[in-house]
DNA sequence: GTTTAGTTGACTAATTTGTTCGGGTATACA
DNA sequence: TGTATACCCGAACAAATTAGTCAACTAAAC
């Protein structure tokens, strides 16, 4: 389980998915100007996506992608498997070059510490994510009750993001 | 926070020091032979874990590092934003170029599964993972007690591994 | 003074990330 | 039947990151 910007990029993309899909499906194009991700890098995460079976899609006038699944049933991890590809395995997954018992030392640990952040994020759930997101929607226009002058809300990124 | 074969690296060699380092300083060429990683790669990761105040180190013969703190007090979460430095900062981090709110929305997002992963790392303690590791050796010298000519041994990596 | 081992910095190859381009194909709609 | 929409696909690419190498230096033990 590797934990990269393109898993973000993954996530961030399938709540705006989750948020615009009810009248429909989402176009990429509106996913890519709403959170500003070049289109094709898009196409690029929506293959894999669908080929994961977390989303479908429809094609010609009107198509777009909608989630596979409710919300509810999709997690933080299978969208974040889904394109961050396995690749190395640990480095001699099926190869013979393991042969001191060290290096196995390494994999069975890491294999532990994977099955922890995995269950972890795989009881994150895109709704909740959605949900979570539509209260902190609310919680700003309430706080800026006054019309704020648009471009210039200001960008609050809590200290931890930096983590 | 990232997580990238970097940390794993720097986990496992934390880890490899923590073991050894019952009779003195444990050297990274020791670390390297056993753990198979380039001693140069070593250096760059323990001097930022140093500098961190994670490690400590003793020059000269006999020298090497040890843990600044008890194995208990280490987190693997310390460990990993030690070596993977934080850059990015989600793309906006003190930069103005973040007018519309859903850039914004994007990074609140990612503050929160920060801190939750994170505050799931922090819990994770080195004292842990050793423990864990040395079950693990008991186990794996009890199950095979036959003496196994060396360098037969397979690479058991379970199958989440590869997430 | 010699050896050990940390310390630093520059430099490199390989991989990953994110983007651009250039073409396709399926479908709704006129 | 045509045309616009939007999914699909692959190649090529710059930038960043990862992992490793090399070389020179400093502190300490013996």
């Amino acid at each position: 389980m590797r934990l990269t910007t393109k898993g973000r990029f993954a996530v961030t993309a399938m709540i705006d998915v989750a948020m615009h899909g009810a009248n429909g499906p989402v176009t990429l194009a509106a996913v890519s100007e709403r959170q500003r991700i070049s289109l094709s890098y898009l196409e690029q995460l929506f293959g894999k996506l669908r080929r994961s079976g977390i989303v479908a899609s429809v094609r010609g006038p009107g198509g777009g992608y909608h989630l596979a699944r409710a919300a509810a049933q999709l997690s933080v991890a299978q969208i974040i498997v889904a394109v961050d590809e396995p690749i190395d395995a640990t480095q001699c997954g099926g190869l013979e070059n393991c042969h001191d018992d060290r290096r196995c030392m390494t994999h069975d640990l890491w294999a532990g510490l994977n099955n922890h952040i995995f269950s972890f994020l795989s009881g994150v759930t895109l709704a909740q994510l959605v949900a979570q997101q539509e209260q902190a929607a609310i919680r700003a226009a309430l706080h800026d009750a006054r019309p704020a002058p648009a471009g210039t809300t200001p960008c609050k990124v809590p200290v931890t993001a930096a983590v």
